[in-house]
DNA sequence: GGACACTACATGCACGTGCATTCATTGCAA
DNA sequence: TTGCAATGAATGCACGTGCATGTAGTGTCC
């Protein structure tokens, strides 16, 4: 077993490093600011992101739990704890599909869309701020 | 208020799910193959990482908690009840700094060397399985 | 149609995390 | 020297997460 890692090994470590470095970066600041200013974290922005993505189409669309445990990454319990929490927020309501009773629609509700739309500004504003630079200082990265 | 994204944000938006879709592919099967095969987390073996890096300078090296917290993605707390769990494990032991009695130090083991020796290659089949590749496919990571 | 495997979602539980606080120690200033 | 703010680390606590399981509904094969 090598005590050293190859050149092509090193290169892989550095990446992932950075790529730590920037997803802490940017989903603490998510994080703090959304749920300090619109009452969000950041899976649940991007659940309600996903569902005004849904409504584009067609208002009123619904999405299958299913659907969005797809695409947000976090485990079937913590999504439906999630979706919980908006529901009791009343961002978001819980609908019987009637073709298949054992699934659940999400709906968005108006007050959903709305602190979606409130929140977007803030979510776009921390993306450019932690995306859009160059390279980040691991220890300016505070949890 | 704009409805829409202009298309600098639409790119950001796209950067940065791109990157949630890399380090939740990554950092899952991490936490899972380190732990499965060696018992330890993501975390666990980048602090073990952090140690045998510092040990290259010269053996039986110490590092600060504090020095440790700058470069791993935890909050002080974490990264005090983590090296707790190393601690416990013999993996690391803490040693009392001589110039600053407030101060720890943390000295990797034998034990602790080992582990991390035997873990390597694991972690850098994963890094090259899950970064080296393609673009992911949202899809296909599970929580 | 009855039994059974399978799917969609909810929930009990253990655990890791961050925040706020605490305790011990240090450095500085009066 | 005393007093006091600042620092390093540990801990109580609340909370979000994943795993395993439970429950209800669907589909299939006989």
């Amino acid at each position: 077993m090598a005590e050293l890692d190859s050149p092509a090994e090193a290169g892989l470590v550095a990446q992932w490093r950075e790529l730590l470095n920037r997803h802490a970066e940017t989903s603490c600041a998510l994080d703090r600011e959304l749920g300090e200013k619109h009452g969000l974290g950041m899976s649940e922005f991007e659940v309600l992101e996903r569902l005004v993505e849904g409504c584009i189409v067609d208002r009123s669309h619904r999405l299958r739990v299913q659907e969005l445990a797809d695409v947000v990454h976090l485990s079937q319990s913590a999504l439906s704890r999630l979706i919980g929490r908006l529901e009791k927020g009343g961002l978001v309501a819980r609908e019987m599909c009637v073709d298949d009773r054992r699934g659940i629609q999400i709906v968005l509700t108006d007050a959903g869309r709305e602190r979606y739309q409130q929140a977007r500004p803030l979510h776009r504003e921390v993306l450019a701020r932690t995306l859009g630079g160059g390279p980040v200082d691991p220890c300016t990265v505070r949890n």
